[in-house]
RNA sequence: CGGAAGUUAAUUGUGC
């Protein structure tokens, strides 16, 4: 049984569901953790609606699903925002007696803020037997999913008075908080408890403070992290571009695509839209064609409906009708 | 303590 369960384990870390599924089906006898492990390798690869029906047939069974196998399938339905079925779960731990320890209660905390009930999300977070950080950044990711970043920013100001340290994805949340409210002071803030957090420098935490500073209008700011960043990726270049974007300086977004491409960086998807949006804002049409083109041209890039959004727009804009149209008809996905 | 587990950075446009 423990050979079997590592070879679905193997099987579904490799991306091949269906070997993890058939040495599934072969093992003679299953325990739990050979269930959890198919169950969580449906879960990691987004199969989410089988991995749901293999609970069911454990249930079936009559096996006593424990608190791993109850992790995935919330996470399961969070995913599909199944809350019919997660609350049945909930309601099942509660009647088989099982403690609402730090995973499946980060786990219900984060299946309820998905499916949008704050409310259900913050009283599992208090009845909880244990809280770790996870739990916290949890919770306050939920506050940030919903726009709701001064509650976010609360609740990591408790969680330091509680003596507890954060970590590299609690501070992405609540970067990400600060640049919602435009809380540069806060922001300011963090970034000193990141520096003093005594981690090596990670270009995603880096990235979100190029975000923060560039959403809270500080730009030079936003640029000398970027220039400090051990090294930088596309993401860090797209917090850039989109903050210069969305700020107007146009022409800094173009100096910004030329530097990354310089640096053997291709602009992906995201990074488009950001430069076709730039142009829109800029009124530039001859600039919007040629960026559009180049894209195209590219093949690197899946082209997507926010890309003839911002076409149609600056076209739109500048009266270029009958080429709107065109670019309009030439979708290759439905229009809305 | 020979096997499974929770939170994770950049994202367009129209009108009030």
């Amino acid at each position: 049984v423990v050979v079997g369960s590592t070879i679905v384990d193997m099987y579904s870390k490799c991306g091949d569901l269906k070997l993890a599924r058939e040495a599934f089906d072969k093992m003679p006898d299953h325990d739990i953790v050979s269930w959890g492990a198919m169950i969580s390798g449906y879960v990691e690869h987004g199969d989410y609606h089988s991995a749901l029906e293999l609970f069911a047939k454990l249930l079936h069974e009559n096996v006593r699903p424990n608190k791993v196998v109850f992790a995935c399938v919330l996470k399961a339905c969070a995913s599909i925002g199944s809350i019919g079925q997660a609350r049945w779960i909930h309601n099942y731990i509660m009647r088989s007696d099982t403690e609402l320890d730090k995973m499946v209660g980060s786990t219900l905390v984060d299946m309820y803020a998905r499916c949008g009930f704050l409310n259900e999300a913050s009283k599992v977070f208090a009845l909880m037997s244990e809280r770790d950080v996870v739990s916290w950044n949890a919770i306050i990711g939920g506050y940030i999913q919903h726009g709701n970043g001064s509650n976010a920013l609360m609740l990591y100001f408790n969680m330091q008075r509680g003596h507890l340290k954060p970590d590299r994805v609690t501070f992405l949340g609540v970067l990400k908080a600060c640049g919602i409210l435009g809380a540069s002071w806060q922001g300011k803030v963090i970034h000193d408890h990141i520096l003093r957090h005594g981690s090596d420098p990670d270009v995603s935490v880096g990235s979100a403070l190029v975000d923060m500073y560039a959403k809270c209008g500080n730009l030079q700011e936003a640029h000398t992290v970027f220039n400090k960043l051990p090294d930088q990726n596309v993401v860090s270049w797209g917090a850039l571009i989109s903050g210069y974007a969305q700020l107007g300086y146009h022409n800094m977004v173009g100096q910004c695509l030329e530097n990354m491409t310089q640096q053997g960086l291709s602009p992906n998807a995201i990074i488009y839209i950001n430069i076709l949006a730039s142009c829109s804002h800029a009124g530039h049409v001859k600039d919007s064609r040629k960026y559009f083109k180049s894209m195209v041209i590219s093949h690197s890039v899946t082209l997507s409906p926010e890309h003839f959004n911002c076409m149609i727009d600056v076209l739109g804009r500048a009266g270029c009708l009958y080429e709107a149209v065109k670019f309009l008809r030439s979708m290759p996905m439905q229009a809305d």
